[in-house]
DNA sequence: TTGAAAGCGATACCAT
DNA sequence: ATGGTATCGCTTTCAA
């Protein structure tokens, strides 16, 4: 490994005007710097990422803790994290908090102990991290206080609900796979926020058993909204094989725009999370404060935005009328 | 951030002995090292990264190229490479090969500036980097000569074949995205190799249009091989609506073993990828390099196994004559 | 068993 | 415009 030592030596000067030089900072004549960087380039330096962080005390990483990238949505969100860390000059290190609370604080110190100048952390179910050692931002949801960076999964299951009131219809059935998620629990608030007074609906689980959906399309149901496109996706193979099309007896509509959204037939509509923005905002937010402009750490919140697609239609006029059914 | 010398002038001794107790090398007396401990972690001790790495010409940190983490597969590869390496103690730094060969060498120049002790690298599209900057290892397939661990994609596509055809099925269709992969090319060719002789096969592009499930059908093929789970569930989705029911009608075998497999019904057959075996290996690899002891960097291959789920069942005493069509 | 001191590579202050 | 030099925190010989 060539060092700037090495060049300096080379050409005869100083270490001094080699790093001076590098650095472009302009206090070099233009003549010795292009030589300079001639020999730089000739002998292939390579600058030391340790002598620059242990002399500056900045590492130019930032690390990133996230429940488990095997998850949905948790690999776009790294890589978007990713890719603006890279226009900021900062490399990303992962690190999974594997299984429960105190994983997640023993990748946190794992993290700080390799010298990262921040973390940004999506925290594992419900808990919020607190930690001091360096700078850091909480990617989570607007209902925790210590979220800096938010997905608004409420106004997300709004937007669901929203668009199958508009397509006319009234009578709804809400899906979630787990009550005790928060992420699932707030899509849910959503939906009902926005149907309460205008529609009819149900909430199941299915932690507690799959919805007989012939049964509830009997009784006047036209939509489902579900938390999930896995769970959508669930939904309109079982009314399938009951003999329930989609979108034509049922509309679905699912969440998180997975590839697979766009694989199935019918297509799934989808409430789309905006990756790229909740990336964006996160290592803005971790750079303003590396950048000691740590004034404008404000908490902001990102909207979900919706992908019409073939599973949902407009309601069959029979289930139009909301007064065939008791609020 | 509190240091060795810290530690050492609280403790009125010397900071080589600090550091000597810290490493446990056992050259300090056991009382002294207690209250260096002690000490330590009363003052909030963090060894800085950069310090260690100047000394010591290592960061212990590995860089992870991989062309989209988006796509399936990559997080979890990226995810069981993270868990290996910090069995190891050593660090992960992603890079991604953002669009073609270009992204890709600008990644790994990337990742060497910033001091990582070796590369993983997942290649992008056929392509073949070679590192010479740091060790690295090469994980593609089989027919690249520079892959170190490679997934043995032509035995997923016989083990698919296979299964199918100890199900008595006898005539197939074989369906792939993109001639243009390497990895999709591997399977079909897998595939087909395992069928030649014993039954009768078709290999369709969805790139040149979606096949006429239909009409294939009604020529006799009762199995549907294809190269990845996304293109199964498509498969069969749109073989439901056209009336053809999965696994009745048709058998359909998917790829790579998505969450979504399990998530749909029918549930999907597929060859499930061994990412956990892939990335040890590829861990151990790069770690044996680094350990010195290099001799070890034989090739490895690693195979699929399968998954046996709904998607796929016994042909009809029909379709099993293999005479009533040519081959 | 413990300490003194050199040095890894880059940077920034202070001279010249 | 350029050079000398101290320094960041740690490790590692060599001495005591």
């Amino acid at each position: 490994m060539t060092n700037q030592k090495q060049i300096a030596s080379g050409l005869g000067i100083s270490a001094a005007t080699v790093s001076n030089a590098l650095a472009g900072k302009g206090r070099v004549s233009k003549d010795l710097a292009d030589r300079i960087a001639a020999k730089a380039t000739e002998l292939g330096y390579v600058p030391s990422a340790a002598g620059r962080a242990l002399k500056t005390g900045r590492s130019g990483i930032l690390g990133l803790v996230m429940p488990d990238i095997t998850q949905p949505v948790f690999p776009d969100f790294a890589h978007a994290v990713e890719g603006e860390a890279d226009k900021c000059g900062l490399g990303v290190l992962i690190a999974n908090s594997r299984g429960g609370e105190d994983g997640q604080a023993s990748a946190i110190k794992a993290l700080i102990q390799r010298g990262v100048d921040g973390i940004i952390v999506v925290p594992h179910r419900g808990t919020s991290p607190i930690i001091t050692e360096v700078p850091s931002v909480v990617v989570s949801t607007p209902s925790d206080p210590n979220s800096i960076v938010s997905a608004n999964h409420r106004q997300g299951g709004r937007l669901a609900a929203t668009a199958l009131l508009e397509l006319g219809h009234r009578h709804f059935l809400l899906i979630g796979d787990d009550p005790l998620s928060p992420v699932q629990m707030d899509r849910i608030d959503g939906m009902a926020e926005a149907l309460t007074g205008v529609g009819t609906f149900e909430i199941m689980w299915t932690s507690r058993g799959f919805p007989d959906l012939v049964e509830k399309h009997g009784a006047g149901v036209s939509a489902i909204l579900t938390v999930s496109d896995l769970l959508a996706l669930r939904v309109i193979t079982e009314a399938a094989r009951l003999g329930l099309r989609c979108p034509d007896a049922i509309s679905v509509i699912g969440f998180d725009d997975l590839p697979l959204a766009k694989a199935v037939r019918p297509t799934l509509t989808s409430i789309v999370p905006d990756t790229a923005e909740l990336s964006r905002r996160s290592v803005a937010c971790l750079n303003a404060i590396l950048s000691q402009n740590g004034q404008d750490v404000r908490r902001s919140i990102v909207d979900f935005t919706i992908a019409h697609r073939e599973s949902t239609g407009p309601a069959s006029p029979l289930n139009r009328n909301p007064t065939r059914r008791k609020q």
